[in-house]
DNA sequence: ACACCTTATGCACAAAGGTGCATATGCGTC
DNA sequence: GACGCATATGCACCTTTGTGCATAAGGTGT
C-alpha cells in the first residue's frame, strides 16, 4: 500500500494526471521511489475504487483526454492514518552488496568495473542534489511546508556522499588486494577450464 | 531472480539447510537482505529445480529430518553470470521520506516520535556493525575471501552514520519550527573532522 | 501443568511490483 | 517521408514479496 500513499502524498501539493505523476516519479518524489508509468495508472484506479481521490476528465485537442486526479477529504485523512503508523526501516538490498559478499564467487574485474559505474553515479546523485538545494533553499531554511523536501534532499546528500566514499574505500582495497586476487583468479580458471 | 542469487551467495560459504539460511538472513547477509523462511524455502525449491543447488536429506532425531543445500557447479557458474552483469542502483524506498515529502498532511507529533524511534534504530546498527568489525577485522583488513564481508560492514556503518545523523537533524528542524541550525553543520564539521 | 521458544519444513492465498505491448496524435528533425 | 519524441492512457501477464496457517518434538521457564 506504499506507492498508494506515495501517489497520495504528491497530490497533497496540487491535483496530477497520471503522466505528471509519472514526470514526478521520475524527478522528486522518484529519487527515493521509484515507480513506471503503470504502475502509477493502475494504483489510481485503485485509489478512485477506494474514494482517495476524484478523477475530472479535461478535453483536449490533438491529444488524448486527459484526468486530472484531485485529492479527496478521505484520501487525505487516509494519507495522514497511514503516516501515524510507525514506519519500518527499508533495508538497503542492493545486489552490489551480494556480489561483494560473496567475492570469492565473482569476476573480481567485472566487480571493479561495475563498482567504478556506481562510484560515478553516485557522485553524480550527489551533486545534483547539491544543485537542487542550492536552487530551491539557498539560505538552508525553507516554509515549514517545504521542509520534509529539504530534509529529503539533505538525506540524499549524506546518502550518496556515504555511497561514495565507501565506492572509493573499496575500489582501493581491491586494488591493493591484487596478487592476492589473481591467486583466486587462477585457481577459479583452473577450476572452469577457462580465461 | 536476486533472492535466489542472495541464498547461492550465502551457499558459497559452506552447505546450510533452509533453517541456517533463514538463520544468516536474519544477521549477517540480512544487514541489507531481509527474507523470511517461507520465501527461502520457496526459492530453495526453484533452485534445486533448476539444479543450482543440491539437497541432501539429513536424518534426525527428535527433530525434524533436515535437507542440507549444497552449490553445484551450475549454480556457481549462474551466480558468476549474474554477477558479471552491471548491477542498477537500488532506491531507497522508505516510507519515512514519503511522510517527510507530505509533511503539511501528517501529524507532526507522531513524525516526530517516529523519527527519534528510528534514531534509537540505527544508533544500534551501526555500534552493532561496528562491534562485529572490531570482533572480526581488528586490524581493518581480511583475507581476500572475508574482503566482501569487511566492505559490506564499512558501508552498512557508513549509512548507518549518515542516517543517524539525518535524524538528528531533522528533529532540530522539526522542533525549532524552520530556523536552522548552524548548530547542526557545526556539529557536522566537527564530527567530520574527527574521522 | 501449561505456555512458550527452538529446531525444521512447507502450502495457500493475497498484495505489490515489473515488463511488454497497444493506442492515438502532433511536432520537430534527418 | 520515415523516425523518434512528448503527450496521455491503459491491459495482460508474470514475478516477487508478505501474511497466515499447519505439522512435529523436545527443552525451558513459571
Amino acid at each position: 500500500m506504499a506507492l498508494g500513499d506515495a501517489i497520495l502524498a504528491c497530490l497533497t501539493e496540487r491535483p496530477m494526471t497520471g503522466y505528471e505523476l509519472a514526470k514526478t516519479f521520475d524527478t522528486s518524489i522518484g529519487f527515493f521511489w521509484k515507480a513506471d508509468h503503470q504502475q502509477i495508472y493502475r494504483e489510481l484506479s485503485k485509489l478512485r475504487d477506494r474514494g482517495h481521490v476524484q478523477a475530472r476528465e479535461v478535453v483536449q485537442t490533438g491529444k488524448p483526454n486527459k484526468l486530472v486526479y484531485t485529492l479527496t477529504p478521505e484520501g487525505r485523512a487516509a494519507l495522514k492514518h497511514w503516516a501515524a503508523r510507525p514506519s519500518r526501516p527499508a533495508s538497503i538490498k542492493d545486489d552490489l552488496l551480494v556480489r561483494m559478499f560473496a567475492l570469492e564467487a565473482v569476476d573480481i574485474d567485472a566487480l571493479r568495473a561495475d563498482i567504478m559505474a556506481r562510484l560515478e553515479h553516485h557522485r553524480d546523485r550527489q551533486s545534483r542534489y547539491e544543485r537542487i538545494l542550492a536552487k530551491r533553499f539557498p539560505d538552508g531554511t525553507a516554509p515549514h511546508a517545504d521542509l520534509g523536501k529539504l530534509l529529503n534532499l539533505r538525506l540524499g546528500v549524506r546518502h550518496e556522499r556515504a555511497v561514495v566514499e565507501w565506492c572509493e574505500e573499496a575500489l582501493e582495497m581491491l586494488s591493493s588486494g591484487a596478487e592476492v586476487s589473481n591467486v583466486t583468479r587462477i585457481g577459479e580458471a583452473a577450476r572452469e577450464g577457462k580465461i
